[in-house]
RNA sequence: GGUCCAGUGGUGGAAUUGGUUUACACGCACGACUUAAAAUCGUGUCCCGAAAGGGAUGUGGGUUCGACUCCCACCUGGACCACCA
């Protein structure tokens, strides 16, 4: 019977369906595993195969759980709401309210198709009133606890598109759209206080089982750093300054300070200079041409202030400038420098400022080049001082501590820790998302400022507006529906102003692990109150997370962030929500990156429809190591497709032909067991398919010597990959009653994957001179016995001075 | 510029407490079947060499009886971050 696999792959879904296999029990479930995978945003002309990868892979997993005993939660949704699919709508002229019902059921149709054991009963939309009325309730409580701020703060802009833009559209300093150079405009905007968690989200990645890489990205993206803040009193003023200082083993040498352009403390600074409008020219120049392209350290630019700084070390008066290079939110925004600096040294050189270097190389040619200033030394590790006395001619790595010491001691600086992480910009303003639930109550009325929306009053319902394009007046395109912005101060009852920005899609997809749980309560349309939900102990936090790495210090960031506001708050049992997180690698396509732009982007229907979806899922898992991604070429569908067609071949006839044991068959396929289930385990599809078509060549081998049992068991290892196939074979070949899905995964028989033989290798000087075959366990006496008897071998020991034996894998004679 | 990862046949890739380099698959070549092609099946396929043998995991060095694997330097590619003091 030939194999038709869109109709089998139909059935099965229809099936599965029906009978709920893929549903858990929830309340009683003995063995809960929440297997999460990254939801897609539907941004696009549909799903790509890109997406298919990851879903796939992930569903492998699971359903090795699932038969392994395990009560699995796999749910599937949409991030449907944000500047992805809004832009998306713009392009085609669609509404985005009206485009994401058509995106949506083309994606739900789409993730149909692929055969993945989703639970569909609780798929959910962040942009559905429902999700997003806890979305803003989670606003709310950020408020109330002081963690959502409002702060006035430099933002992309991107003057073609007359847009706002999120970070993330920012590539290189151009707009990710239109190519423009994005320019910084100055809007009050609301924060969310990540930082005050930096310290916890570092320590944390200690204790979770994620992708190296991925703590690695978080880590430099927090950006720890401990150094020295040293005061000192600015000269005919009453200003005290703070400089921070990472490197400052060479503290002696410094000879100026600079400051940042867009300091607060600038103005206060040069009141009194008598040039003080040149110099605030000078400062609103450089700040507008920031971020305009790539920064180019030689490339600095300074103004003198006019202000004298009295060295706290001893080096007398240091001269303020202004520096292009110095940043405002970084550290304290001003900077003691020395000639151990690059950008230091190159601004020294340009405008002629004294240098005194203090640290030096060993080699005596080299320390001249320094000495005479034709050479910026910055090594604090394997430098000398000269200075202060104490320290003279010792390593600069060796006196770190020492040195924080003695500054200290001499009250000339404290320590402190600072991060690179900066507060959260969650304001957007733009249409496609969750309305800020906040109220402004001005001086008309009674002038109770920021008020949130009573909880009752939630969801602020996003309103279907019909121009609801960006506008470029800085501000979102409901502040031009009087309907909207218009309302009552929840305080005082007097004429207030909603807020009429939304909030960033991140922070949708920063609980959305929680509201899957609370749609199974109520599965119509309602989600009830996501946080009180008894389920949420058994089942969270998530089991297994997989998804992409691009998303390292952005979703992953944010998500760990708010679940620790959410323990912080008494909400949940656990502070982080992904225990064990697993990055999947990018899959290109005949060695370039998928892009629109390109033109290169894989839709995964003509593939299914024409090869099936466990070809095209095998494949996928085929190409390389899951976590390291892949390059989809047409070219390798073929191996796949074979593969499969040859396994319904071998169905077709084994269960016909007798069942006499074969031994070799039945060493191999205990050993294909293991090799399967570890390699699942570690997400090493790759391999775990090579196994399965190895095991598949042997079988045909010894054709007519396949039990059934062997054909169950390999079967069983084949469903987690092409899950139609193993269950039209498990089902409808074999006979059984129950989906092969809910069966019980295959053990291997630890004694049967043992061989009883081995190739031993036989060396000469750690040369291969020949491989002999030997039983499991023997001796070094009995192999050199063996070994020395070998006619390659034979000439070559003459003179024999030593003998490495490794048992069961080689001998080499030494000579 | 910083951080991290990778470099193995014609191609995707296998191989890790250091122990037979190239599993599995694609492609290619030849053969079978066919009027023919596709599909399918079989055989072969790292390089040099008739063979013996030698060489080969980006390059150069080191440690070791033995290195794709560990160490050092360099080259190339990729990812993320990027004026972070």
């Amino acid at each position: 019977m030939k194999y038709d696999h869109n109709k089998v792959e139909i059935k099965w879904h229809r099936k599965w369906l029906a009978e709920k296999i893929y549903e858990p029990s929830f309340k009683f479930a003995k063995n809960p595993f929440y297997n999460l995978m990254m939801f897609p945003y539907p941004s696009a002309e549909g799903l790509h195969v890109g997406n298919m990868y990851a879903f796939t892979g992930a569903d492998i997993y699971g359903r090795l759980k699932r038969m392994q005993g395990h009560d699995v939660f796999e749910p599937i949704g949409l991030d449907g709401f944000g500047i992805h699919s809004e832009n998306y709508a713009l392009k085609i002229g669609q509404h985005p309210a009206d485009q994401a019902k058509i995106s949506q059921k083309n994606f739900y149709r789409q993730l149909g198709l692929i055969g993945n054991g989703f639970a569909w009963n609780e798929r959910l939309e962040t942009y559905d009133p429902e999700y997003y009325k806890w979305t803003q309730w989670i606003f709310v409580q950020m408020f109330k606890k002081g963690l959502a701020y409002r702060k006035k703060s430099p933002v992309n802009w991107c003057p073609s598109c007359k847009t706002v833009l999120a970070d993330e559209q920012v590539v290189a300093g151009t707009c990710e759209r239109c190519d423009s150079v994005v320019v910084k405009k100055e809007l009050e905007q609301w924060f969310f206080k990540i930082t005050n968690y930096a310290e916890k989200l570092l320590n944390n990645l200690e204790k979770i089982d994620w992708s190296e890489r991925i703590k690695i990205a978080q880590r430099n993206w927090i950006g720890k750093s401990e150094g020295l803040i040293f005061s000192s009193p600015v000269k005919d003023t009453n200003l005290i300054i703070e400089t921070f200082s990472t490197h400052f083993e060479a503290f002696t040498a410094d000879t100026f300070v600079v400051i940042a352009p867009d300091h607060p403390l600038l103005s206060r600074l040069l009141d009194g200079v008598p040039n003080k409008s040149e110099i605030l020219v000078f400062c609103k120049r450089i700040i507008s041409e920031r971020k305009k392209d790539h920064y180019d350290k030689k490339d600095s630019e300074g103004i003198f202030t006019g202000r004298y700084t009295v060295d706290p070390v001893g080096n007398g008066n240091l001269p303020i400038w202004v520096a292009s290079y110095a940043l405002a939110e970084y550290g304290t925004g001003i900077v003691k420098c020395s000639a151990h600096d690059e950008r230091d040294f190159a601004f020294e050189k340009k405008y002629g400022i004294k240098l005194k270097p203090v640290l030096f190389p060993k080699d005596p040619e080299h320390r001249k080049k320094i000495e005479d200033l034709e050479e910026c030394y910055t090594d604090m590790v394997n430098g000398y001082l000269t200075e202060p006395p104490e320290f003279a001619g010792r390593k600069a790595e060796d006196i770190r501590r020492e040195i924080v010491k003695y500054v200290v001691k001499k009250n000339l600086a404290r320590p402190v820790t600072k991060y690179k992480l900066r507060d959260w910009l969650i304001s957007r303003q733009r249409y496609w998302g969750p309305p800020i639930p906040m109220i402004f109550c001005g001086p008309p009325a009674g002038g109770c400022g920021w008020q949130p929306v009573p909880e009752e009053d939630l969801p602020v319902k996003l309103p279907y507006i019909k121009d609801f394009k960006p506008t470029g007046t800085n501000q979102s395109p409901l502040a031009s529906d009087e309907k909207f912005y218009k309302v009552e101060c929840p305080k005082c009852g007097g004429e207030a102003r909603r807020e009429t920005d939304v909030s960033d899609t991140f922070l949708d997809s920063a609980w959305y692990y929680i509201a899957y749980l609370a749609k199974i309560t109520n599965h119509k349309s309602q989600i009830t109150n996501p946080f009180s939900n008894p389920l949420n102990k058994n089942w969270l936090p998530v089991n297994m997370y997989i998804g992409g790495a691009e998303h390292s210090v952005l979703h992953l960031l944010y998500v760990r962030f708010l679940a620790m506001v959410f323990h912080d708050l008494g909400l949940v049992h656990f502070e982080e929500p992904f225990p064990k997180f697993r990055a999947h690698g990018l899959l290109i396509k005949d060695g370039a990156k998928m892009s629109k732009s390109k033109g290169n982007v894989v839709n995964p229907d003509e593939y299914i429809s024409r090869h099936g979806a466990d070809a095209l899922r095998m494949y996928l898992m085929f190409i390389g190591p899951f976590g390291q991604g892949g390059d989809f070429r047409d070219a390798g569908m073929k191996g796949v497709t074979r593969f499969l067609d040859r396994v319904w071949k071998l169905s077709q006839i084994s269960n016909v032909k007798s069942q006499k044991d074969n031994q070799g068959l039945e060493k191999r396929t205990h050993q294909t067991v293991k090799k399967v289930t570890e390699d699942i385990e570690n997400l090493n599809y790759n391999t775990a398919i090579s196994a399965l078509m190895i095991l598949l060549n042997e079988m045909e081998e010894s054709q007519r010597e396949i039990s059934q049992v062997e054909l169950e068991i390999f079967v069983k290892l084949l469903a987690p990959f092409a899950p139609h196939m193993a269950e039209e074979i498990w089902r409808e070949v074999l006979g059984n009653k129950e989906s092969i899905h809910v069966s019980e995964w295959p053990k291997h028989d630890s004694k049967l994957v043992k061989e009883s033989e081995v190739d031993l290798v036989v060396q000469v000087n750690g040369k291969t001179r020949s491989v002999i075959r030997v039983k499991v366990g023997l001796s070094q006496e009995e192999i050199e016995k063996t070994a020395r008897s070998d006619q390659n071998i034979l000439k070559y020991l003459d003179s024999v001075k030593k003998i490495i034996f490794v048992k069961d894998k080689l001998i080499n004679f030494v000579s």
